[in-house]
RNA sequence: GGCCCGUUGGUGAAGUGGUUUAACACAUAGCCCUCUCAAGGCUACAUUCAUGGGUCCGAAUCCCAUACGGGUCACCA
């Protein structure tokens, strides 16, 4: 009996060979240094940010490089499996013009280094593990769950390193008949690999980002194919996947960083060139005096979800993670206004190795940034876009008239230095709904220095019969000429020499002007708004405070 | 607990032994501009790079120790 019965036993359906496989999955011919990356969540139904950022690094390492960017569904927990998750993840891949050059999705596949879907490649896996199995890498064991547990008190208890490793496993120990025995005899069984490493000694591991890195070797016979006979766990899909799709880079979390000595491991018993590494930084949070790693559970922002609702334009969500990613990348960006994300050349070593707090404020400044440097047209299309998705109220006052909404964006917006105020989608509906005489049913007017009806009436009735004007090179000499008629100091300057001289100045007089038509006292230049209005909506308006 | 990673301001950070009296951006504060607001302009904001030692003519930058934070030790990825 030798180990090659015993993987005939464990598969005897699998007649194929690595050697076929490679055969089927070539080489990719690609230049040199064409980087091949690949983003690979597993489907529960979340995108979380910090895989976000990830798979930025890796669109930009493969558009950088005229490489490729794949998807790969890594789906091996069948319990942790979401329904729709995937077409959430497209979706999103999608919303940020992120699409993979391949991926699988909805029975189309996409590229020739399929399946992308991890459990539709059991055979795969079931062949590259039957050959490890051959040369004595791998076997059955058949520990439950029980004998496990207690081997883990027992190592607590005497305080040496837990894990399967050593004389703690037992099952390595086990003659090929025996093994061949208990698998005849229907035992439930997993397949783990057999390691050969040495925990005291180290290795040189060089991470892209944290650089050389001294790591000790793995010892541990991790399990590589689970109790359902069928699936590989992460750690064994990783290294075949990998390979067999000529991933070149892997960008990843640091919370992997204790497992590559497996991985490399792993690799080296196959006779594989492992791939590049970019351990990435955490995405932190801050929680009263401690920083933690962003949650799922507490932290709405680590849900990029967050972004779509409030309707952040996609572009300053990928721009504030570009900065976490490459904090350089922001004076490049104003060095090169022109130039897309995708034309900065992204640099690992340049990325901080410690976790980032990410900052909401900095997303809101680089959001207005962009929305102010939108055309009147981008916005609407784009605002109109996210309110079908997210807001009956918007879209309705959107369809309304689509002219009139596009006129209202326009508002201080084809100038030098456009108008900052729209952070987001969700931020407009309470910016101008003043501009619209159904949504229009103030409760509460912001009057300034100005209160009493009396003179706000006269204000406004002599502003309409005398000083009224739609021409904007006019409209705030008219505005001052009705100041000085009434009392009010039209320039600023005398007023401060001599306040007592006067009941105010033009800046109440205008206040009163303002909010007498929107309720609001702090609005966008009046005489645009005006403009929109038109006569005889002003008039309206002004007319409700007459006495 | 073992192993690994990290620590420059409120935040992201630049910085790799000598024009660093520590860039830049966000935030914050003040002033200016101004019909309000949003902007914009100007100014302020780390005598100091977690702490303590050391190497050196010279250290945020190199070495050691300590402290603190994080990750990981699953048939989860």
């Amino acid at each position: 009996m030798t180990n090659k019965d015993l993987a005939e036993l464990i598969f005897p359906d699998i007649n194929k060979t690595i050697e076929d496989y490679e055969k089927m999955y070539p080489r990719r011919t690609i230049e040199e240094s064409a980087a091949v990356t690949r983003f690979a969540p597993s489907p529960t139904g979340y995108m979380h940010i910090g895989n976000f950022m990830q798979a930025i690094i890796d669109f930009v390492i493969a558009k950088n490089t005229n490489g490729i960017f794949y998807l790969r569904n890594e789906d091996t927990d069948q319990a942790r499996q979401i329904d729709g998750a995937v077409e959430l993840i497209m979706d999103n891949l999608n919303d940020y013009n992120m699409t993979p050059d391949e991926y699988e999705f909805k029975d189309q596949v996409i590229g020739n280094y399929g399946p992308y879907i991890q459990s539709k490649r059991k055979e795969i896996y079931h062949t590259f593990i039957k050959h490890l199995i051959s040369i004595g890498r791998a076997y059955p064991c058949f520990c439950t769950k029980e004998e496990l547990d207690e081997m883990r008190e027992f190592q607590e208890s005497r305080k040496v390193r837990p894990g399967y490793h050593g004389a703690f496993a037992k099952c390595r120990k086990l003659s090929i008949e025996e093994q061949i025995e208990r698998i005849k005899n229907g035992d439930a069984y997993v397949i783990r690999f057999k390691s050969n490493g040495d925990f005291d000694r180290k290795f040189r591991f060089i991470d892209e980002v944290k650089g050389l890195l001294m790591l000790n070797e793995n010892d541990i016979d991790d399990i590589i194919m689970k109790s359902d006979n069928q699936l590989p766990t992460y750690h064994f899909a990783h290294v075949v996947d990998d390979y067999l799709m000529g991933t070149t880079h892997v960008i990843r979390g640091e919370e992997w960083l204790s497992s590559v000595s497996k991985h490399i491991e792993m690799f080296d018993a196959f006779g594989f060139k492992a791939p590049k590494y970019i351990h990435t930084p955490l995405i932190l949070k801050k929680d009263g005096n401690s920083t933690r790693k962003i949650s799922k559970r507490k932290d709405p922002e680590a849900s990029m979800s967050y972004y779509s609702e409030l309707g952040y334009p996609t572009m300053a969500v990928v721009e504030s993670l570009m900065t976490i990613i490459n904090s350089n990348y922001e004076q490049w960006h104003d060095a090169n206004p022109d130039k897309s994300y995708l034309d900065f050349e992204y640099n690992p070593k340049k990325m901080s190795s410690s976790g980032a707090l990410y900052d909401l404020m900095k997303l809101d400044d680089i959001s207005k940034n962009i929305i102010s440097k939108m055309t009147k047209e981008e916005l609407y299309e784009d605002s109109y876009k996210w309110s079908k998705k997210y807001s009956d109220s918007l879209k309705s006052i959107i369809e309304k008239d689509p002219e009139y909404y596009k006129s209202i964006l326009n508002i201080e917006r084809e100038q030098v230095k456009p108008r900052k105020d729209i952070a987001k989608y969700s931020d407009i509906e309470g910016l101008i709904w003043y501009m619209y005489d159904d949504l229009y049913n103030p409760t509460d007017y912001e009057w300034g220095n100005v209160t009493d009806k009396n003179e706000i009436s006269k204000i406004l009735k002599t502003y309409m019969d005398k000083y009224f004007t739609l021409d904007s090179e006019e409209w705030f000499n008219k505005v001052k000429e009705l100041a000085d008629e009434l009392g009010y100091a039209s320039n600023m300057k005398d007023y401060k020499k001599n306040p007592d001289n006067y009941k105010g100045n033009v800046a109440d007089v205008a206040t009163v002007l303002r909010v007498a038509l929107t309720s609001q006292s702090r609005t966008p230049d009046l005489c645009q708004i005006m403009n929109i209005l038109g006569k005889d909506r002003i008039l309206e308006r002004y007319s409700s405070f007459y006495k």
